[in-house]
DNA sequence: ACCGTTACGGTTGAT
DNA sequence: AGATCAACCGTAACG
């Protein structure tokens, strides 16, 4: 319980609404500090976990499974992380503060670092502002609502606010994926080299072409696809700054190895990678063809290398690796 | 009571 | 190295 009093409530308002100019926090809603290396972090959030991953039994691959974080050093440096794995991009699921922003929040006095690990929501649940839930408890509400519980009873079970637990499961029913999206990071650039070679050859081809015929002539000639052409705005813009005069080949391609394509589109999906319809816990997640083989299941926009899998972020052997395969999205 | 939606403050990673 | 930007996050509140 100690884990949960608040060093220094944050009683601030934290926002405006829609009728309310300032909305004030509700007394539940505090943030907690801690100091680096003790107890209650883990103590605070086995009891968050808990609520997700135990009540029920059942779940046994959750159970005091990888979330579980047991000793305070570890917590520290994987304060809600449940891989360790590498990628280029982030791992969603890292839910610890970042050294680079929360700076403000680490305060060192007497030798002492304090952090502040999360808060706690008119529930009793603990989040992290700005980050994902974990995984587990994203998979405890799938797995909650294909048993046929109730939305607002997985809320107060899990102590996840409604409204996420209606965007997680608004998700996976979509997507079939229980992972937060690609936070962080832009968009691949849709001006390659290529596009603008196109875009000039149409040009020179055509002096009083427009912008958006060359769109239209970029998706019928296959340079782009619809979730990659440039939009008009950008088209014009090529045309103005790097055509120009229609003389030479601007310096944009003339000498340059073109950057490579990204490995994934965009909008590439992050498939659920479990070989079948099945949780890890052996919960039906009933007919939901968002699993590996089901083409057609494109809606999670950007994606993560196949290191962040669930399979891999909560430890579960996947069957590739049972049958000792890699296995790879791209 | 329930739930979809959204403003908000926050984090993250590429540019 | 630091700022900016645009993506995402979960909460709290409205309707």
């Amino acid at each position: 319980q100690a884990a949960l009093e608040p060093a220094e409530p944050s009683w601030g308002p934290t926002g405006g609404d829609k009728l309310f100019p300032v909305r004030r926090i509700s007394p539940n809603r505090m943030k907690f500090t801690l100091g680096l290396g003790s107890r209650a972090w883990r103590v605070s959030w086995e009891r968050a976990t808990e609520a997700g991953a135990s009540p029920g039994a059942g779940s046994g691959a959750l159970r005091g499974g990888a979330l579980r974080v047991s000793s305070p050093r570890l917590a520290h440096a994987l304060p809600l992380c449940l891989s360790g794995g590498g990628g280029a991009r982030a791992l969603p699921d890292c839910s610890g503060p970042s050294p680079r922003r929360s700076g403000a929040r680490q305060l060192v006095g007497s030798g002492a670092m304090e952090q502040t690990y999360g808060e706690v929501n008119q529930l009793g649940g603990v989040f992290v502002n700005g980050r994902p839930l974990p995984n587990a408890i994203r998979l405890r509400i799938v797995e909650l609502a294909q048993l046929g519980i109730r939305p607002c009873d997985i809320s107060r079970q899990l102590r996840v606010s409604h409204g996420c637990v209606s965007k997680i499961l608004a998700r996976y029913n979509e997507t079939g994926s229980i992972l937060p999206g690609a936070i962080g990071g832009s968009k691949p650039r849709v001006t390659t080299p290529n596009v603008v070679k196109h875009i000039r050859d149409y040009k020179q081809g055509d002096p009083g072409i427009f912008a958006w015929e060359i769109r239209d002539r970029l998706l019928a000639d296959g340079v782009c696809d619809k979730y990659n052409v440039p939009s008009v705005s950008s088209i014009s813009r090529i045309l103005r700054n790097k055509i120009g005069s229609l003389a030479q080949p601007g310096p944009y391609e003339a000498s340059k190895q073109p950057p490579p394509q990204p490995a994934l589109p965009y909008n590439h999906i992050y498939q659920y990678p479990y070989p079948s319809p099945v949780s890890p816990t052996g919960a039906k997640m009933g007919s939901h063809p968002g699993v590996p083989g089901s083409a057609g299941h494109v809606s999670i926009p950007r994606s993560w290398p196949s290191a962040h899998s669930v399979s891999n972020i909560l430890g579960i052997r996947t069957f590739m690796e049972q049958t000792g395969q890699s296995w790879c999205l791209l």
